[in-house]
DNA sequence: CTACTTTCTTAACCCAGGTCAATGCATAGC
DNA sequence: GCTATGCATTGACCTGGGTTAAGAAAGTAG
């Protein structure tokens, strides 16, 4: 399998390439595999890369008294941009795969010359930028004054793959529950089905 | 008063300026004042600008069945950039004067100008972004996993000036809970300090 | 198929926050 | 002075999530 083009149809989302660009993302690109349960950073490293994630689940937590408090999954073309990357402080959070994952790891120095070749991928980027920026504070939001019910319901309705692949009590850790919550909010909102 | 200090006393804490750069800035601001209850910003409007709250206090919420939901207060030296402002779309939410205020108000155009003239300004606007994007992570952090009680602690620790200077309905819509039991956290607190 | 681990569910009890209503308690306006 | 208004507190009651402990169900290895 060509790995090569799944950074290509990233792209492709945002904009449309040239046979030239294409040819030098895929040929730029650098992709590893990763098994379940391998870290791409760990709590008190400084992160040196940052990410795409081209196949797989990916978590991001940090631990409370060996609680696993997870802040976020990235699946599917959801990029990562650790904290620690951009500070270039040691990590807080932990990166870990839930599922076997295929990767694409992008270095400072490689964006920049990515970005001076292609002007006009400028754009593009600060416009990711913004849109991750956005989402983080809906999800605020929604936390802030949402019931975990709802906030469960709504995950059901915007992500229902979550849902499927990733083990319930890890959704529960993301929504911020206990997971014999979660157990009961199904159970709930299974009894209200049945009634209508 | 000369108002003009307030831009150039904010960009010292990040850089020494020249006193050419400063007379620019200086020459260069746009200040305006605002009374209690003034709007920067409503839901639906598109922002125009971005701020800096030079003097006073901003809260930014949006509406609920008419309930004011409180995500963020705006205080001296706190730089205000609208989503509506990087996204152009119209904004979900509100932001107006908690306090009068002093605030300098920034456009697209100016804000390119600027950094033409002086380059070195640069990576110190991006500092800043990072900052911001940073904090609202811990905030986002700290909100998932402490129950209100903790929060209103450490925001008495963080923030000692707000609890002061906003009425306490307020910041208890900013700490996703009624009034009431702010004001049960608060007896709660005070009858354990009385215990040590 | 069995044994083991991991994940999910259920039940019982506790407690913090929501809700509703009443009461203080300032401040502003007359 | 008095009253109206806005804000903070208190009490009573309810509900949903936390906690603990037990067991069921599903997945995995042998």
């Amino acid at each position: 399998m060509d790995n090569g083009n799944f950074l290509v149809d990233y792209f492709s989302q945002y904009i449309t390439l040239s046979k030239e660009e294409a040819q030098l993302i895929k040929s730029e690109d650098i992709i590893r595999e990763y098994e379940k349960n391998d870290f791409l950073l760990k709590e008190g490293q400084v992160a040196k890369v940052c990410f795409l994630v081209l196949k797989g689940c990916v978590k991001r937590y940090y631990l409370e008294d060996g609680e696993e408090k997870i802040m976020e999954f990235y699946t599917e073309n959801d990029p990562i941009a650790p904290v620690s990357y951009t500070t270039q402080e040691p990590s807080k959070y932990y990166l870990s795969c839930v599922e076997p994952c295929i990767i694409s790891t992008g270095t400072e120095e490689r964006t920049q010359q990515f970005l001076q070749k292609f002007p006009r991928f400028v754009p593009i980027f600060v416009k990711i930028g913004d849109a991750i920026s956005a989402k983080k504070q809906v999800f605020l939001d929604d936390f802030k004054n949402l019931t975990p019910e709802i906030r469960y319901q709504k995950l059901l309705e915007t992500r229902p793959d979550l849902v499927n692949r990733v083990p319930q009590y890890m959704i529960a850790s993301y929504l911020g529950i206990q997971p014999e919550s979660l157990s009961r909010i199904r159970k709930r909102i299974w009894a209200n089905k049945q009634k209508t």
